[in-house]
DNA sequence: CGGAAGTTTGAAGATACTCAAGCGCAGTGG
DNA sequence: CCACTGCGCTTGAGTATCTTCAAACTTCCG
């Protein structure tokens, strides 16, 4: 097989192992294939480097393939707020479109590859295939709904509400995605969960080792074991039958 | 003029004096029109009633025309998060689309109207009218940016921070609107702008007073007026060149 | 006009933060 | 192969901000 038609293969949607996760969903093969059509290139991104930048022109949405991502919004004063985590399947850069530019850092936690969808060519094709319309703007209310989840975190949790809260959604993630359901290697450090969740990396390092003397997980440095699913839940705000 | 005729002119997005703000932005004439046969039912909502609440079916979005709107997510054990505010012009229940049931409630902060847009066939206009489709990722996307805010309100701001970001953006939203860009009237509680700002209600009351102590603000129960903007905006995080 | 709801303010207390020091793993170069 | 260096992580002590609990006051609505 020449490397060229490997490429081909490889990036088409239709024989991509994530696409019942990712944006070709529901798509009958016909429209699969201009889909694939679409999705021309993908790109590669190192470690610690940027996707894209607060400030530079949007084009495309992007998909992650593999490897796994930060977004992260900055005051100019330095501050900064990790607003989420991406990984396999899951579209970054819909924060471009309202303004034509983007408004958060996306950056690779580990090396990474990404296919890329002009965001022009995806709205003319979404005018033909209702699904993919569909589909669309169910991405966009998903992550308007996953925001909803964050601010009820950030704004009324503790932080080992935070924390269990944090880990129980990365690990049913992996989970869906064919990963162990109880054990996990974080690819960020302390200060970046920290950042998402509102707290300090002492915090962060505190409440994972409080977890640990509880037994409730086995921690080794970015290493984590879940060992009581059940009590980890029930720290969550959804314990009694209200 | 007819009950009839009155109602058909008044429900008219070509008619209404919000049309730059809302759904109708930048559509032709002609595309107007279409928008209004669209747009064929408004709803009033009395204060304290809810326009939808978690778990209700979802079928169509809805524009702001007049009144003041709280949204927010509530946890089962009786924590909730006010996930915004929305007065004229704006778009609610965007929340709904992904899994066809609202997940979050909506309730009129004082008696209110919106006009009610059916979602499927608000995606079918969509598809021959670019500027809509456009406008309606748009609307979308900036609910995501507002929401990256609010995500470093919550995790990185005190309360102080927090407050004056809430009330400039208040009173820049009003003023786009036409009304006094330093004076206003909150139509709601301490306790919901805690709620939004991931604060207790007490604090939101101490908070006020400290702005008035110093100048900042003059705080009668639910009327404001801002006297010193530029001291206000000195709080946010971009105070230096950075 | 009366009662309920909302607001203000005080004092005490808790959670998370700041500052600081030491440890450990990973990657590099001798 | 091992030592070295840097970065990330852990843990402790003291502190600050916000919360909790409580009481009194004001406004609004029926």
């Amino acid at each position: 097989m020449s490397d060229a038609l490997r490429a081909t293969i490889k990036v088409a949607c239709s024989n991509c192992n994530l696409r019942e996760l990712c944006m070709p969903m529901g798509l009958l093969p016909q429209e699969l294939e201009r889909l694939d059509n679409l999705v021309a290139t993908r790109r590669k991104i190192k470690r610690g480097a940027t996707l894209f930048r607060t400030g530079e022109a949007f084009g495309s949405l992007f998909a992650v393939r593999t490897g796994f991502f930060k977004t992260c919004v900055t005051s100019e004063d330095g501050r900064d707020q990790v607003t989420g985590f991406q990984m396999a399947g899951e579209i970054i850069g819909l924060d471009g479109i309202v303004n034509d530019r983007h408004t958060c850092d996306a950056v690779a936690l580990e090396d990474a590859e990404v296919c890329v969808m002009p965001f022009e060519r995806l709205g003319e094709l979404s005018r033909e295939v209702g699904a993919l319309q569909h589909h669309l703007h169910r991405v966009m209310s998903r992550e308007i709904v996953r925001e909803h989840g964050v601010m009820l975190l950030l704004g009324t949790m503790h932080a080992e509400e935070r924390l269990a809260a944090f880990l129980l959604n990365l690990v049913q993630r992996l989970h869906a995605r064919g990963f162990s359901g109880s054990e996990l290697v974080l690819r960020m450090t302390r200060q970046e969960i920290g950042s998402y969740l509102g707290l300090k990396l002492e915090t962060v390092s505190r409440t994972f080792s409080r977890f640990a003397d509880q037994g409730l997980i086995d921690v080794r440095h970015r290493h984590v074991r879940i060992l009581d699913v059940d009590a980890l839940k029930a720290l969550l705000p959804q314990p009694g039958v209200a």
